[in-house]
DNA sequence: TGTACATCAGTGAACGCGCGTTCACTGATGTAC
DNA sequence: TGTACATCAGTGAACGCGCGTTCACTGATGTAC
């Protein structure tokens, strides 16, 4: 990705052939963006990051990094903006796929890894910077991502054998699904990304995981049985 | 701490009152170590620190570094497996700790925020190497996680209701255990340190957690009920 | 349509800085006699 | 116990490098007439 004078990166050119100046900016903005994505996909924390080697990547000088973002933050706060388009993206699909009540786990987790595979760069850049040092995207992402958990524990609430549940009780496991789907997504990525076979492997503990999670629900009480905690002593049984 | 000349980091100086050269290399060592931990305890991810700084808070010349570490890469080792030996003490107390059955998950989180509370250096390093961008350090945390999961798998064959489960099952509920852990220890930590309110929250939400995963094994079946996922028709119940 | 000027995305030189690593060194601790 | 030498943890100067940021610039695109 050279550029050859104040051409700035490679774009489309759109239908006209011509090249607007805004088709250029727009062009090396994504190419920053896709630079930033890449360098992480490959394993590397944001904080690693610099400007210069984002630049260079995009094939514009540093000092053009300064014509898009104020600074790499600022550049990190458009990756989790373009990051979680993508999962709500996902979230709608799996929400209005309208899987049968029998096949919505199996759906779930469908959706889940398909999009992990498809998005990929989405993925990895929420899962590394999700615990990476920078503390600003650090907050932006975990904001982020509770959001979403209260999405889901509203979701929930149309089931049946959810719908008398307490509001708290709802975020709870809302919160356990997420958690599990987050350390699912983090395995998923830490395989490599054309071993098939792991990748199943993964989605099938994955769906039982989530399976078994969603078993303990009908036994649910909110407090725990008297004498003892109920789950102990169904364990012991 | 500044260091007069050949003095190294300060440290105890033993019974004798005399210092050895053992014990000043000791010292050092351990103040590296520690300005490290200090460091990502403030939130700093592993591969934002440098020798330089790292020897500067330990009061040491950045040269004195590689009298103890080839360098920060081996320092990370030293990390985990510090962090590691105060996660295995965790487990050995949670295990020997003789709980009734009926408080084990209560027992458990108790340790747990016990110890993510008073270690919570070794903590929050692998909660933030474990997904920073130094591969290296990555899969080992992983590696030790894995292990660990294991053997709580073969922990979990002692009680009654899974010691007929099949090694893969037993796998995936520890999975799903250990990666429910990870997730409320990065909850504690992200929660500020004098929060007790919080923090309690957060162990109360985990404990709810646990449960609900637990009272799901008396309902397990390996392969999903015929007519559909068994877990979907308990929630359309 | 043609011209003259404004806009502005990208350029390239320059800066000071903290970094990792090398090297020859110092002087307290350790040891052999 | 005393002495002479060896060891080695920590020192400090020096290096080349990539970094973020500044600045005045260029020249293609956009616009007003």
């Amino acid at each position: 990705m050279v550029n050859t004078r104040t051409q700035g990166a490679d774009a489309p050119t759109g239908g006209s052939g011509r090249r607007t100046q805004a088709d250029r900016r727009r062009a090396t903005r994504q190419a920053l963006i896709e630079a930033a994505l890449l360098r992480m996909e490959a394993g590397e924390s944001f904080d690693s990051l610099s400007l210069r080697s984002i630049a260079r990547a995009a094939g514009v000088v540093p000092t053009a990094f300064y014509r898009h973002f104020a600074n790499l933050d600022e550049l990190g706060l458009a990756l989790v903006d373009e990051s979680f388009r993508t999962l709500r993206g996902m979230l709608r699909q799996a929400r209005e796929g309208g899987a049968p009540p029998e096949q919505v786990i199996r759906a779930s987790v469908q959706t889940i890894s398909d999009y992990a595979r498809e998005h990929r760069q989405h993925f990895a850049f929420l899962a590394r910077a999700r615990s990476t040092g920078n503390s600003l995207l650090r907050h932006a992402i975990r904001a982020e991502i509770r959001l979403l958990t209260s999405e889901l524990a509203t979701d929930l609430m149309r089931f049946p054998a959810l719908s008398t549940w307490t509001t708290e009780d709802l975020q709870m496991v809302a919160g356990l699904l997420v958690n599990s789907m987050i350390s699912t997504v983090e395995a998923i990525l830490d395989a490599p990304a054309d071993d098939l076979v792991a990748q199943r492997e993964i989605a099938v503990v994955a769906e039982k995981q989530l399976r078994l999670i969603v078993l303990g629900i009908p036994a649910w009480r909110s407090r725990p049985a008297r004498g003892g905690v109920a789950s102990a002593s169904d364990m012991a049984r």
